[in-house]
DNA sequence: TGAATCATGTAACCGGTTACATGATTTT
DNA sequence: AAAATCATGTAACCGGTTACATGATTCA
């Protein structure tokens, strides 16, 4: 797990795009919109929000027509704060807990049946996954306009089916090498 | 944070591979053999082994030159523990926790200068980490007997090496197309 | 012998997950 | 009016991180 609280920043974001959104929308966001690179639970949301407006980076309003609902707004020094974090380069690699790279490298054996299962199984993972980012890069960015006003989305994404398909790339290869 | 505990699993693999080994050195392990993909700390590792003792997956022993040293070995029904475990396929991608990916996600205007910012300090991390990963591959797997003796470790060390040269080539063609 | 480091252990804290819970709103 | 789901909240648990601690061994 991650040292540094960084799931602030994150509804500082959502909430930036999304001016008067709600607790359960920013909720949703984590399934949608970000599902691919982050995900938490309503759990963490309802209570950091309340944190953040503690701490004056949102402000929350209520609706007449709906007892329960909260809206959520971020605040200038909210954006400050923002801004200063997009600012800031990432300075580390993820370390990627990756349980298919894990079990290979137990797996001494060239010939151990083991390692074709792993990638056939694998394979079909990331081809059900190339699939959904395509799907999403199609659904989004068809126009140029959604690339320009979006720009950051559309590069992650782009970046993931560049990153997928050279994931399977490299497990046919190896895949065609292991039949020899 | 991952659900399933898989700490043990991995101990079992590292042990499995060095019978007779202490548990400093199995913490070791996780900054050198399989640093590039899973980190442990001592404070989790030294109860865990205590753990599998009490469940029959290690024998500890003690040495007679060292008060304090402890000498762990797989027990058959570890082993099998461990056969059984590298079996199952894996059936879900990691969630990989990129804050790269994340604040590019946050920026939307293609114009943004922190855009540069952020793809630089990713290609010197990423060239770095190439440079790390291809200098373990010449030190480890010079000759064909290791590679044969350590498959799946040559498989994933490769498979990192692809992944980061793809990457790589990601940020170039982006920069290169950020420029114009 | 004093310093460094080897080797193990424990305790506090914290973020994330799961589960439980409740009332309000909308749908049938 | 009942059922579904909307919307939020809380509590228990658990794994991982950081820090503190201690004696044993090795090195200068």
């Amino acid at each position: 797990m991650p040292k540094r609280r960084i799931l602030p920043f994150i509804i500082l974001g959502i909430v930036s795009n999304h001016p008067h959104i709600t607790g359960r929308e920013v909720t949703a966001a984590f399934s949608t919109e970000i599902g691919d690179f982050w995900k938490a639970a309503h759990s963490q949301i309802y209570p950091e929000l309340r944190r953040m407006v503690d701490d004056r980076w949102l402000t929350s309003a209520t609706n007449r027509n709906n007892a329960k609902e909260r809206y959520y707004t971020v605040t200038p020094a909210g954006q400050a704060v923002l801004d200063k974090w997009l600012g800031q380069t990432v300075d580390e690699l993820p370390i990627r807990q990756d349980l298919f790279s894990l079990k290979l490298f137990f797996i001494n054996d060239p010939h151990d049946p083991r390692i074709e299962q792993l990638i056939a199984k694998q394979t079909s993972l990331l081809r059900s996954e190339l699939t959904h980012l395509r799907q999403r890069q199609q659904t989004l960015f068809l126009d140029e306009q959604a690339v320009k006003g979006h720009y950051g989305h559309y590069l992650i994404l782009t970046r993931a089916i560049s990153r997928t398909m050279g994931q399977l790339a490299w497990l046919k290869q190896v895949a065609q090498y292991s039949d020899q």
